[in-house]
DNA sequence: GTGAAAGCGCTAACAG
DNA sequence: CTGTTAGCGCTTTCAC
């Protein structure tokens, strides 16, 4: 008394008429099976509704079909972008995408990774470049085919394909500079398990020792990724006497954040003060006043990681590293603009 | 010369001086294994590099310790929190989770399950209950433990949570024209595979057709979820002469394009006109004005969809629907006032 | 082009 | 508590 509750390989065979290895056989090498034959199983899989198990096939020391994606956060308009991209890229080439999130905990994500290796995904997908020791060794000992996104750096242990995000903040702190702001403050989200913050920043922080600028200690403020926080932190610091005639934000979302603190103590933007973000997140030109700041093309490190992704997976190149700098540019917008004095 | 790749189970065995039974019991039922056998194990695996294949464990019938996710498009603040929550709460009970995107094609939403059935998913979640015939039987063939997220309707085939688009729609409309708005238009994404959007709008209308309140034709436009398309469709309405006192966005993301075409044309809201969304995303409350809108909780809806999935996946009622409609919310705030005539 | 048979890595049932 | 045994559903030689 086993009712056998959904069809397997050899239900279909017997309905076709055929034996097992051949319905296996339509599957993976159709080209192998008369086209007869194949349309007769054919028929045979849609009136038993059998679906394959990969399961079974990844057993053969066959491919999953998988790859693994983890990342800090899917709650973030900062990766939505880049994930679809990456998504995309994989599934034209026959992939699933495997998602799991750490909330910004690195212990978290080599959990997780263990985890995706369990069910032996063919490839790994992260994000940024600050991972720990057992992550990096995890990787290397399996030899899973993975990259890094979102930081582009010449050294790294594993591919990656992202922007400088160093180059990025340097950026944007010349500009600000360029057109001669001298009191600036920073905005930037906590630095911890985020190097691309932490690039960011250094890269601004840079720019303003050469140039001798000095931002003071509690010009320097922390938040999350939020309009909230972004706006709560800041207002304390706008409604001062002695202010910046500008800010640099960690990224767009911050940087939106504090351009309604500004507009909702009454100073225009960049009238008063000029803000500027890191990112160009979609919506950020057509924001009032459209945002100033440094585009990363997400989509095309997402499209660009899978792309390599499936290279390191398919081709024939053993521990091969790649690294791909997608350019950065500066969106000079309405938000920023010369101090008025 | 075959050099096994990696450590397999017999190899720990081998190593911990055990059978591999035993290893396998030690993963699986770690009670009915000797403290000390178990740390024997524990040593042997580390020493091994061994990472347990879930292939294996899944064709034994046993679970794959995954379920899948299929969403429109991840590009989109609207499914972020949904899709963060339901994540979360699926990695709780122990499940990876895997996502695929359809871009709003429900055939690919097909093709999607099936590849998804492939990996042996235990459970499915998908968005919204506008899906294909071949969609709803495969799942009730298969018995595929599913639940339907973002809206919620008493009369549906599996499973769902959500808010009430529906009701949604109702009450931004009744909250339009309590104030005293008459002349008001409408903007909404296509609701061609999107029934969220197609159930708010059809509250709005009932709303607007009991109170013999006339929308133009011309008053009913049409845009993507993005603030770019949002602002430039209403540009034209608001630029002519005869134009509404109230707007009605789909969403809070067009919402925010409306109010910023009509802020760029120097039309202050809500004193010139009124602009409320739908959904409450984060940052909503913190636009500048902030934003008059229905809360839908998105958290919470992914979190109940988690929890149902796993209580269907892990249950015994068989074929069980579980139904929940999470409450809506009018969030009245300084987007909309009556109307200045 | 197709079938028979062996076996992938693991687990469950049953002994011991 | 632990080992032995028999597969799970499928793919892959190797014959035919």
């Amino acid at each position: 008394m086993k009712p056998k509750k959904y069809a397997d390989i050899i239900d279909v065979a017997n309905q076709a008429g055929v034996s097992p290895a051949t319905v296996s056989r339509c599957f993976n090498h159709p080209d192998k099976v008369r086209p007869d034959t194949r349309r007769r199983i054919k028929t045979a899989v849609e009136s038993t509704g059998y679906i394959r198990n990969r399961a079974a096939q990844a057993i053969h020391g066959r491919r999953s079909g998988t790859v693994g994606l983890i990342v800090p956060t899917l709650d973030n308009a900062i990766f939505s972008n880049l994930i679809q991209a990456f998504s995309e890229q994989l599934n034209a080439s026959g992939f699933t995408m495997l998602v799991a999130t750490h909330g910004y905990d690195l212990d978290r994500e080599y959990q997780l990774l263990r985890s995706l290796l369990e069910h032996r995904v063919e490839g790994i997908g992260l994000i940024g470049l600050d991972h720990k020791e057992e992550t990096y060794s995890l990787i290397e000992r399996r030899e899973t085919p993975s990259v890094a996104m979102w930081n582009y750096r010449p050294d790294t242990r594993i591919s990656c394909v992202g922007a400088d995000n160093y180059e990025a903040g340097r950026m944007i702190a010349r500009h600000i500079l360029d057109i001669g702001h001298k009191r600036v403050a920073l905005v930037f989200p906590d630095i911890e398990g985020n190097d691309r913050a932490a690039y960011r920043l250094k890269g601004v922080q840079d720019v303003f020792d050469e140039q001798k600028i000095d931002v003071p200690k509690n010009w320097h403020l922390h938040t999350p990724y939020s309009i909230k926080h972004a706006r709560r932190v800041c207002t304390p610091l706008l409604s001062s006497e002695d202010k910046p005639t500008a800010i640099i934000a960690g990224n767009d979302v911050i940087a939106q954040g504090v351009i309604y603190a500004a507009q909702a103590l009454g100073f225009k933007v960049p009238n008063r003060i000029s803000v500027a973000g890191i990112g160009d997140f979609s919506g950020s030109a057509h924001l009032l006043p459209s945002l100033t700041t440094i585009r990363l093309r997400s989509n095309k490190v997402g499209q660009t990681a899978g792309m390599i992704l499936d290279k390191l997976i398919n081709g024939d190149q053993e521990n091969h590293i790649e690294r791909v700098a997608i350019g950065v540019e500066l969106m000079q917008r309405q938000s920023t603009a010369h101090p008025f004095t």
